[in-house]
DNA sequence: TCATTATATCTGCATATCTAGAATTGTCAA
DNA sequence: TTGACAATTCTAGATATGCAGATATAATGA
């Protein structure tokens, strides 16, 4: 697991888009359409559902998404031609218990 | 007690000078000098002694301390000449539980 | 190979944040 | 009331972020 950056992490959390975006993927099934390929819940939501579901344009939400994996905070997994985008549970936990011991 | 606001906090958390000064007034008396007057812990630090402690200008500091304030993220009282900033720790716990049941 | 669709990256403009210095306000003591 | 500090607010220029459109890259299927 990557060590977690508490400045990194509260950076990609300080933009609505991006703050709601992770927390729709906390209950995927209820804010995302089916795939194509693959369970919404286990292997992600693709980029094109999220922007669907956040309303801005694809370069925007690829963008945002990749400032989510980098704070660590999701991770990515290509299928054929979609890329689907899931929460790093581990790591999220992992901000959690650094906050209450660090902040 | 205020209602705390996750993307409030995200964004007066963001930045590196914010995050350290919440950090720092954990241990008040490890980071900051004896005020003249109250207990550091107890009544909290002065903005000079917190902009000495981050080398940032007068100005700044006081801007920075306001936007955490604004935040639910510390609370301020004024004796004196001098306005003591302390950390909010009910608001900081409930800010951990608001992200570990909605992040 | 070529056309099509999904995603990522590049470019640029609008807006927001960062930060200091100057001016203002508040408090105390002479 | 005036002078000396402490703190806040105002102003402004530099830098970063917010976004979309255009372009590039990847994968698929005819």
């Amino acid at each position: 697991m990557i060590h977690m950056n508490i400045l990194e992490a509260m950076k990609a959390l300080s933009n609505q888009t991006r703050l709601s975006i992770l927390q729709n993927l906390r209950e995927p099934e209820k804010h995302f359409p089916p795939q194509d390929e693959g369970d919404v819940t286990i292997d992600g939501v693709c980029v094109g559902s999220i922007q669907e579901g956040i309303g801005m344009s694809q370069s925007t939400t690829s963008t945002y998404l990749a400032s989510l994996q980098r704070a660590g905070l999701v991770t990515s997994k290509r299928m054929g031609g979609w890329t689907y985008y899931k929460r790093n549970e581990a790591n999220i936990q992992k901000l959690i218990e650094l906050l209450s011991k660090e902040l």
